[in-house]
DNA sequence: GACTTAAGAAAGGATCTGCTTAAATAGGTC
DNA sequence: GACCTATTTAAGCAGATCCTTTCTTAAGTC
């Protein structure tokens, strides 16, 4: 969950998820659709495949890369956890007036 | 909802976040549960009232902390858009098969 | 095998982060 | 006003981050 978090802190690296959200992408195709360097832009894939937040697959020469929104089911419960506490809270006040 | 990923990467301030949830605490209250220093704490105080995460109240000379969910509301709208949509490619891809 | 294309690895630099200690502010108490 | 307590601000430092350019690897084409 840290390293998701920290992923998902970089907006080039949000866009980059959304491009391979419905559909595999190679590292070319993604890359095509930034302004920073193709490297820069293979570093933020391999910072998104350590955090589990996209798969990698090997096609000829071509790398394609998917998004596997599992990885984020720590920071979703986290965040869930922390909603549903918050309305038991507020629940809580509203009940004692 | 950029800065609030970037407020939420840190374990120590989702710690405080979790320590804030259901009640107000002041900031010595909560630097005493870290064997950082206090100004460390007071530092990611301030980055989670910046990120909106938490609210700031005065009391005297002491200043109370609480959580303020609402400002995890783009991220978790983000992760559900994100959810909900894997789930409809699922669905597509089992309906043709 | 030489050449091209797709992509990652390495090295280096500027900026950001998170920590520390020391100093400042600001509200109470005497 | 002098003094204590609660807390933030300032300054500085080590390490992380994100970018760049250059170099390498690996697969396909001739």
């Amino acid at each position: 969950m840290e390293t998701a978090l920290r992923a998902l802190s970089d907006p080039g690296r949000r866009r980059i998820l959304t491009l391979v959200r419905d559909e595999e992408h190679s590292a070319g195709e993604i890359a095509a659709e930034f302004t920073v360097s193709w490297p820069a832009v293979s570093q933020h894939l391999r910072v998104l495949k350590e955090a589990g937040l996209v798969t990698e697959r090997r096609e000829g020469t071509r790398r394609l890369y998917r998004a596997r929104p599992e990885g984020l089911d720590d920071v979703r419960a986290f965040l869930d956890e922390f909603w549903d506490d918050k309305l038991k809270r507020l629940k809580r006040e509203v009940e004692r007036g």
